[in-house]
DNA sequence: TCCAAAGGTTAGTTTTAGCTAACCATAAGT
DNA sequence: ACTTATGGTTAGCTAAAACTAACCTTTGGA
């Protein structure tokens, strides 16, 4: 039972609005990422079934450990290819953009490597 | 009716084939993919209906000029950073699978950025 | 007190894209 | 001539991940 993308962007995404804002529900989740109630609802659900987050009483989700390693680990990439692609001299948007769809697909040893490449040169 | 990430990889497919062997019959494509018959006869009947390809009496596969433009353009993109990933020390295995997914995520003007970085220091 | 809004869930639908099982047609071998 | 292999298709299944419609619960305002 592994992680795809989806869940891998619903983990970044808590992290991302934990740090906004403190804390996050999934209102907050669906209102982040344009999808609707239910799909969060459901993936709240999936996540916290294999113990990458928990909900308190209140609705607040919290990441684990093991979901806060994957939160930053593709969050990291997030920001480094982000960075590579803007020094590329791509536009914020699209490099973000892009960003977001690449985070997910490499391999460690593909992102460690371009992560050696932007420190050699920034 | 737009293309996806599943129709840009038989269309590349096909482009590699037909350099490779003249000519290719979805058995091929299904051998070269490790894909079941099923599954590439309905990507070809999809691909044949949306005008990417044609289908020859003997079933021999031919790319269209707009199938050949997008094929043309992921396997450049592949090609591309492919070598890229392996010049910054990626073994050439896991710089084939990785750039194979990269190559149907970006933009046109992340690839075009990341193409004249790689001719730079070419 | 009662009604409405906010947050969440349940149920059922859709799309994409793989799969197996089963079938058809043609060609080839003995 | 019969059987088998090859290539292709049809039908139906599965899984992921989105959606809408409809519902429940809690809270807050008039």
């Amino acid at each position: 039972m592994q992680l795809l993308e989806s869940g891998e962007m619903y983990l970044e995404t808590i992290l991302i609005l934990t740090i906004r804002d403190q804390t996050v529900r999934s209102i907050d989740v669906a209102k982040y990422m344009g999808f609707s109630k239910p799909s969060v609802s459901r993936a709240v659900g999936r996540l916290k079934e294999q113990g990458y987050i928990t909900v308190d009483p209140e609705g607040a989700i919290l990441l684990t450990d093991s979901g806060m390693a994957i939160a930053e680990k593709i969050y990291e990439r997030h920001r480094v290819l982000s960075a590579l692609l803007t020094r590329l001299g791509v536009d914020e948007k699209t490099a973000a953009e892009d960003a977001c769809k690449i985070e997910h697909d490499i391999s460690d040893a593909t992102f460690e490597a371009i992560k050696r490449h932007v420190e050699m040169y920034a």
